[in-house]
DNA sequence: TTTAACTATTCAACAATTTAACTATAAGGA
DNA sequence: TCCTTATAGTTAAATTGTTGAATAGTTAAA
């Protein structure tokens, strides 16, 4: 493939991937209040999925320090959404998990984006779907091994 | 579609795009080195693209305020990648340029990307690039629709 | 000419991030 | 057991990006 190939493919990529993803998060702004940044979002939607984690788990997955995920959590402690647990067995461990009221919250936020997707998602077929979101998990084995290499 | 099945694509889905943002931003970072983060590599990136740009531009390219841009504008033109230059016929306007050095940082970083995705691209059909971006893209429009309808 | 609109900037406040230092706890080896 | 090292999480300072409100300077319109 020439390298202008590649340019543009690049250019091409970038420029949609940051437009949908702003686009994305605009919308969901308007559902959030302001109760909520998309990044406690993000946390809170983990946090929901897995039940229960650590503040290390969290700084793995998102590829951030431990110190960042402390500032988030502490934000989303004092709003009531978020509880911190230690392990009795080994106390340096605090489990996290969401209150009732940050269930309540993401729950509530989650049906309105369910809601948003269900008039986006009928303008697409399926197979389109599928496959959409099968090469962008390929793009992401990909960028992970190329992440590896070496 | 079941709710379910909505559910699961919305998971799949932001999942994997935060993922490869995250990993390619990681990637990119490398060859960054401090010069710059990745939302100024961003602003150059579009200001290479379109030659010269005002600060309204960037902020509706952006969607961000216009505060924001002076923000970012004034780091870059602190490190000397950017000229600002007042419209003669209206003085309102200030044209934002790259200055030589900021071209060239663009033109190292950008071959360096250009590189990266060169290892990545190949283990991709083309038809299944260009099938992935139009759908991205046709999902950029489907969101465009959504926030414009009312 | 006065008023309204527009372009860009400044400032205060906040969120997210990194780096470095620190506390507390656990685990392992001498 | 005691000392060392490792681990989990927090704190504090500094940087960056962001919004919202106020402002200065300029243009357009009534």
């Amino acid at each position: 493939m020439s390298n202008d190939n590649i340019q543009q493919l690049v250019n091409r990529y970038v420029d949609v991937s940051f437009s949908v993803t702003k686009k994305a998060e605009a919308l969901i702004t308007e559902q959030l209040g302001s109760n909520l940044t998309h990044d406690q979002l993000y946390i809170i939607r983990y946090i929901n999925r897995v039940g229960s984690c650590t503040s290390t788990a969290l700084a793995e997955e998102f590829e951030v320090k431990k110190s960042a995920i402390t500032a988030i959590i502490n934000r989303l402690w004092e709003k009531g959404f978020i509880q911190r647990t230690r392990d009795e067995k080994d106390r340096r461990v605090v489990y996290l998990t969401l209150t009732e009221k940050g269930e309540e919250l993401f729950w509530k936020i989650d049906k309105r984006i369910q809601q948003l997707v269900e008039g986006i998602i009928s303008q697409f077929e399926p197979s389109e779907i599928e496959q959409f979101i099968k090469t962008f998990e390929k793009l992401n084995h990909a960028l992970i091994e190329q992440r590896d290499k070496k």
